[in-house]
DNA sequence: CTTTAGCACTCGCGGAATATGAGTGCTAAA
DNA sequence: TTTAGCACTCATATTCCGCGAGTGCTAAAG
């Protein structure tokens, strides 16, 4: 079932032109585009060869092919050429990734920001713990006499403070006591075996020590559960409004409120081959309904050794595949060498 | 120039029609309304009339009348009553902003999200220091031979931390010794201080112990900086689609990007009225071009003793003012009342 | 067997023409 | 001051028609 040479040529001008253009492609463009050496005529034997084999559809009898999603499958997979980003744009991602303040969270942010600026697509992150986290140590610290701060480090070194308030004062001794009892019993945990430890505790330990401790630890979990939890965020869905195809609101609205609803439930990539660093679905490979017409250009990278993230590109399935991967292949790359060592990313061009 | 009660009647009739249908209102929909027991012509007459004083425009000669700008503005002054919030309403609002993870960021963008799904508008949310922040204090936390954390608490009570790595080890009574330099010449200071004296004393200080100095105080004004940003986030844009004023992708497009670059310059309310905690923009007087043709309705609450924050519902100029705003000011109340004391809102309603 | 020219046919799209009807303003009578 | 009556306006929906890009098929040529 392998295509010649001719076949794969005017398939490629065709999606490559409706890529570009939104619109139906005649033979008559093709045989331009090509230049190969033939009539329209014979070009026309070939699309209806193509249509048949399930690679180009026809919107109506009489109008020009547009690529299945098959054809884009093959042509993300053989024909498309990878593409270069100019010096503006690493320079630029570089910069957007180079933040002063290291919160995880904002350089996410940020760097969804910049994608979906230099590609014109909406984009979407996650970050999620790959295996269980656990606290590695806490510190307290009195503020007043009513008041203290927790500060729970985690081992993907996470760290997170809470000021706690209470209501009978606390001498220092006790507040090293207090932080003695948690970096003995309480590291190493994870979120459920903190549980389990503490209604362990409560039986034998005096009641009013015992509330501190529960709420120092009960902070842990939260920061525990909040760490594991899929952080689902966009950023510039208004750029769907700028594609043809979502021009109709009963195809943008849907899409747009998928995307902006930034719910904690893990959702896009149920099919993200672990293998692969970059995942292309199109269209109908998507199992998520509001996807059905849409593609996902996605990427992984390591936050340090226990965190994953991705990052991804939403787009019509008339998507630029060829620019949307070259950008995001090397966003993905900055951000796990970000992410890895404390260091910019290497090979900054010159000038 | 005071209105006949019948003009008001009138008047009254036609914004709430309007906002309902967003369909021009003519003399038998508001004769039938109104409940007037006047004939049709009279009310033509009465509504020549408020055209003529600039409350009620006609999109074309032959339709029916939507109000004016100042239509809506004299009804929201004088014909528009209260509503009443309903239980299930009040409990949302509640559950909402009874979060655990007490985290100021999330509690705001949490209660965007809300208002805007029981408001079925937009909602963009602001916050930003009255005056002046400083730090309260420093500490540092040693974790390994090679990083410690410095932890930030400022004026404000927020604490924000930074794990800071160190190619050098360094001994506890170093990192003692740190911190008492930190917190003898750093507190107490604003961004612009802490500049200074930390040029000063680069000439009359150990390189190496300086080095140190420099990496926490940078993080500490960082901080402050954050602090006293404007932070402009906004929940909800979709919702814009569903109003039939922007179902024309052309209105629909600048607003919704206006919306949703959270850019961090200070936006929208260069015009809050500073005695009144909620106030109303009505089409034309927003001074912001996106605006131009939108309502906005905001309220402003208070974040301890030292922020302050707003949170606004934008949506067309038929927007529905009296459900609006009757959720806003609960919420606006709400806030102020949890961000005031560490406690739950009161009088949580029973079932 | 492949390629090409020729040709009739399809069908979506855009513009003009037309019909519709809600709503108005005016006038004259109550 | 109110009301009924009426001619008039004009935005919207509907229909109709012609255009033209593009196709598939056929038959001839390489």
């Amino acid at each position: 079932m392998a295509l010649s040479d001719r076949k794969k040529c005017i398939l490629r001008a065709i999606v490559e032109t409706y890529i570009a253009t939104a619109e139906p492609v005649g033979s008559k463009a093709v045989s331009q585009l090509t230049g190969l050496d033939v009539s329209t005529a014979t070009i026309r034997n070939e699309m209806a060869d193509l249509t048949e084999q399930g690679y180009l559809e026809q919107p109506h009898t009489s109008a020009g092919r547009i690529p299945s999603a098959a054809g884009y499958r093959l042509y993300v997979n053989e024909l498309m050429d990878r593409q270069q980003l100019t010096l503006q744009e690493t320079q630029r991602i570089n910069d957007a990734l180079n933040l002063k303040m290291g919160e995880l969270d904002r350089v996410i942010d940020r760097a969804g920001k910049v994608l979906s600026q230099i590609s014109d697509y909406p984009v979407f992150t996650m970050a999620a713990a790959k295996e269980r986290i656990t606290v590695k140590r806490f510190d307290l610290l009195m503020v007043e006499e009513n008041a203290f701060i927790a500060v729970v480090m985690t081992d993907n070194s996470v760290v997170k403070n809470k000021l706690i308030r209470i209501p009978d004062g606390l001498s220092d001794p006790q507040l090293q006591m207090l932080s003695a009892v948690l970096n003995s019993s309480f590291v190493g945990l994870s979120q459920e075996e903190m549980e389990e430890t503490l209604d362990k505790m409560e039986t034998r330990t005096a009641p009013g020590a015992f509330e501190l401790i529960a709420m120092v630890v009960e902070f842990a979990m939260e920061v525990l559960a909040d760490q594991g939890q899929q952080k689902f965020r966009t950023a510039g869905i208004t750029h769907l409004l700028e594609h043809p195809e979502y021009r109709s609101l009963d195809k943008a609205k849907p899409l747009m409120t998928y995307l902006s609803e930034e719910s904690d439930v893990p959702r896009l990539p149920a099919t993200l081959d672990t293998g692969k660093n970059m995942n292309i679905l199109i269209g109908p490979e998507n199992v998520n309904d509001a996807l059905k017409d849409t593609s996902v250009v996605m990427a992984s990278y390591d936050i340090g050794d226990n965190m994953r993230g991705i990052i991804g590109v939403v787009g019509p399935t008339r998507m630029d595949y060829a620019k949307v991967t070259a950008r995001l292949s090397y966003f993905a790359d900055s951000l796990t060498r970000m992410f890895g060592k404390e260091l910019p990313p290497p090979e900054k061009p010159e000038e």
